[in-house]
DNA sequence: ATCCTCAGCGAAAACGTTTTCGTGTTGACA
DNA sequence: TGTCAACACGAAAACGTTTTCGCTGAGGAT
């Protein structure tokens, strides 16, 4: 087992100075030709690489992102991921990622452990759990701190940071509209509690183009699930109950889900009820019929958050102050589950 | 913005030596009482906290574990990922993901950059091309110097270092025996490669099965995809070439193609062929009809090898040279895919 | 009055870098 | 021969910890 060869090993090796190796494997000017070779030699054939913790410490910069989400087993959150790890990566930056499974706790923990030190600064979309209690002093100390934070997807509009959101509310008029052009009369929504800030935004959206299109609002065909656990029997029971021509789901299980209760109940997609959902999930593609959706692009948000925060990391003190919000346009992708 | 508040800090203020700080940071009796009180309450008011790359610096060791995976986007690894942070945090570590894509360039640059200080370990799954080198210098170097690594799903039987697998030969035949003792009598194949080596190992299994029940085996029910882009195409047209009465995918994507297929050419799954598929993931459960599947256990693949790893890292230097490779049993899971 | 003990604290090294500044040697030039 | 610049290198500080060891002064024992 070979021990780490160091900047000292190297020295006492070589008998030079610590500080004439480091010069020498930097190419400085000050240390003689014949040196620098043969340091650079040694070096190369023990595969010297400089320690990163080392160097963290001394620049005071790690290079790394820490990355915060409520789950990770979620299409969308893995595409935002894999945007973030392309553009940190090309940055040289890497990635650290931390699981709150929407616990307010456990999102707390996280942001302690790797504020101090461990990264240099935060991507993240804050827990259910967050919102609900809208707590936010741990994100107001890392902030203070000068611990830049880039917010994604659920984010607080009341903390002072970059931000990367999708119109949530214009994507949900989106699909609305496009199944009223197509004939429907009466719309059902299925959608999540109020507090999930999306869920509350896209709710809206269904409301206001409802609105704008003259359309009577029917509570009985708005379902809230607030129990990810038992989301099926509740779709189930609720369209059992309801009579609509559409649905709009916000969320691609909500949608499978309604898919399939719908045919148990006798009627067929697209040709009795239209569905369209917001998501980018892989479901979507596959699904037979395939969904019309409203695409999330979570690869873009992943990058965008990515770039807007490296850019802060890279700019100088004094330009820190301004902080802005991307807004990602939506698309309507259209499948087979309407007509 | 409040700068970050360090034991010189607090030493400064209040005319103490570091030294002492530390010391009575950590209740350690040299120190008296009035002390102690004294710089544990200025420490818990200006919210202290040690700094992680410092104290890293210093006891060589960073409680950060590294997991290099080919892809995010796939529900299997998603799972894993949960599994292994799952024990990890409970133990006190955190995890910084890197994807390869699958690039035997970029796992080798992944972990050079982790190896040197960023991680105490590495959990991977090895790219594909990386298999289909055969040039494992990578993996030998980060191992001989003393960094433990752990592979799951796509290992190297040749490198010496724990491992957790299941034992895909063995689902396979349990899929195929399946698909038998129901009645079939040509059983198609829908796989890899073969330098993929677990779909050359499910395709071992599928030939294994056949000829312990004495079924001839036509190379003709045997589709092997390469690209992974244009697999629809391939299934579709082999589909449309052979006559099976049931199929075996090793991944749900392939499964779920080939019903798409079989659906279009008038066959109807699971009436004219039964499709049974290895898996863990969301398609499986909400496809329409669901498949039945044989299970991966990705969850307690993460949690495994984060044990394994975790045990490595924290257990003395002589007792490390043992590697174990643990295989997790395979469940098969009946769904709507089969009759 | 002298010695010893011990409580309570500080100095310094160490982890592996980078970088500033200082220093000794050489050669050229007057 | 003496002066000085240039060259080549080393010492040391710094990043923020932990920990070993040494020091000081007070108090008790003799």
């Amino acid at each position: 087992m070979n021990k780490k060869v160091t900047l000292k090993s190297i020295a006492k090796e070589l008998d030079v100075s610590i500080s004439t190796v480091s010069k020498a494997l930097k190419d400085s000017p000050e240390i003689s030709k014949d040196t620098k070779q043969k340091i650079k030699a040694f070096a190369k054939f023990y595969n010297y690489k400089p320690n990163n913790i080392a160097l963290s410490l001394k620049n005071r910069k790690t290079k790394t992102l820490g990355i915060i989400i409520p789950e990770i087993v979620h299409h969308f959150f893995t595409t935002v991921i894999k945007g973030i790890e392309q553009v940190a990566n090309d940055e040289g930056y890497n990635v650290i990622v931390c699981l709150s499974n929407n616990s307010f706790d456990k999102e707390v923990i996280n942001m302690e452990i790797l504020a101090n030190g461990s990264t240099d600064g935060f991507i993240m979309s804050v827990a259910k759990e967050t919102q609900q209690k809208k707590d936010y002093h741990h994100l107001v100390e890392t902030i203070n701190q000068g611990m830049p934070v880039v917010m994604f997807d659920r984010m607080i509009p009341e903390i002072n940071c970059d931000k990367v959101i999708i119109d949530d509310k214009k994507g949900a008029r989106q699909a609305v509209q496009f199944l009223i052009d197509k004939g429907a009369k009466k719309v059902a929504l299925l959608t999540t509690v109020d507090y999930v800030s999306v869920g509350k935004l896209r709710t809206t959206g269904y409301l206001e183009c409802l609105e704008s299109n003259d359309l009577p609002i029917d509570e009985s065909l708005i379902l809230k699930i607030e129990d990810m656990d038992h989301y099926a029997e509740k779709i189930e029971e609720f369209l059992k109950q309801t009579s609509c021509d559409s649905i709009f789901a916000v969320n691609e299980h909500f949608a499978v889900e309604a898919i399939r209760a719908l045919r148990t109940q006798g009627r067929s997609v697209p040709e009795d009820v239209s569905v369209i959902a917001f998501t980018d999930g892989e479901l979507s593609k596959h699904f037979i019929p395939s969904l019309t959706t409203i695409k999330q692009k979570g690869l873009e948000m992943g990058a965008t958050a990515a770039k807007l925060l490296i850019d802060k990391l890279e700019r100088p003190e004094d330009e820190k102050e301004l902080y802005q919000t991307v807004i990602l346009e939506t698309s309507l992708i259209e499948r087979e589950s309407t007509k």
